[in-house]
DNA sequence: TTATCTGCAAACGTTTTGCGATATA
DNA sequence: TATATCGCAAAACGTTTGCAGATAA
């Protein structure tokens, strides 16, 4: 969980590195990302850019989402029936914790998998990139309701 | 890993116990589900079902495959930027091997996260229904080719 | 006989694209 | 100034839906 100005700057600094033109639309994109621990979905990223950046389109959101990702500094989680969720905050392969009701998706801590991605990839001759670990069910809040 | 046909007939049998009816249609989807290891995509389910069966559509296809999900008979496996796979031959959570090149994905044999499902059900309080593991990587074939 | 299921075609929501206009470096 | 990036609107894509007709039980 890093800080969300510490990320911040650390995305910017990556896109600078990159030879990519910082526009105050990207920005915006990158605070939101860096910022939020809800795990947005596109639209809502582009709802909250829209707030203090009206025009702004979703078009332009989802160009700096597929920049990030192929940089590696974005997480993309994507579960059936719903929009990608996106993960900012930290980069690397963690588990989630998503609630099938209410569509809220935590970060879990938990011994990283890393030791069992080696013994995978030697196992079948893989060269593993990532993993993905989610843990579907309900949280407390959607049990109380039910 | 069950044989095709004793999962064809545990399919068939789930169904019927269900009420539902058994079209011809829909057997060719079970049997399929029930034979292919390849995770098939519902457009590569219904090219195998046109094969024998012309005149099936592909909404046919969906419609039964939402209802196998449903019935916790169907497994389905997102990731981003392509259409959802469908693993029918073990219904329960397991580890999946997905190569980033050419989209084949193989069942894992690991030890069962169950013990790790309780851990984090009783230490965040969700009421844990199932779990996801992928480890995303290039296979053995596609490094060869680079 | 009748409720379930089918095929069709249109609708849907998300994401991507092509373009001429704009603004960063 | 040059070119990366923008907003727009249309297209693409996988998936779902409504409905009239067909069919399994």
């Amino acid at each position: 969980m890093a800080e969300p100005q510490a990320r911040l700057d650390e995305l910017i600094a990556r896109l600078r590195e990159r030879g990519g033109r910082l526009t105050p639309q990207r920005v915006a994109v990158l605070k939101v990302l860096a910022t939020s621990d809800q795990h947005p979905s596109a639209e809502q990223i582009y709802e909250h850019v829209k707030a203090d950046f009206p025009m702004t389109s979703l078009a332009t959101v989802y160009k700096t989402l597929a920049l990030l990702v192929e940089m590696g500094e974005l997480l993309e989680i994507r579960f059936c029936g719903d929009s990608t969720r996106y993960d900012g905050r930290i980069a690397h392969s963690h588990p989630h914790l998503i609630c099938v009701k209410c569509k809220k998706i935590k970060d879990l801590e938990l011994a990283p998998l890393n030791p069992l991605s080696k013994e995978v990839a030697e196992r079948t001759g893989y060269c593993i990139l990532r993993y993905r670990l989610d843990f579907f069910g309900i949280c407390p809040e959607c049990q109380e309701e039910e």
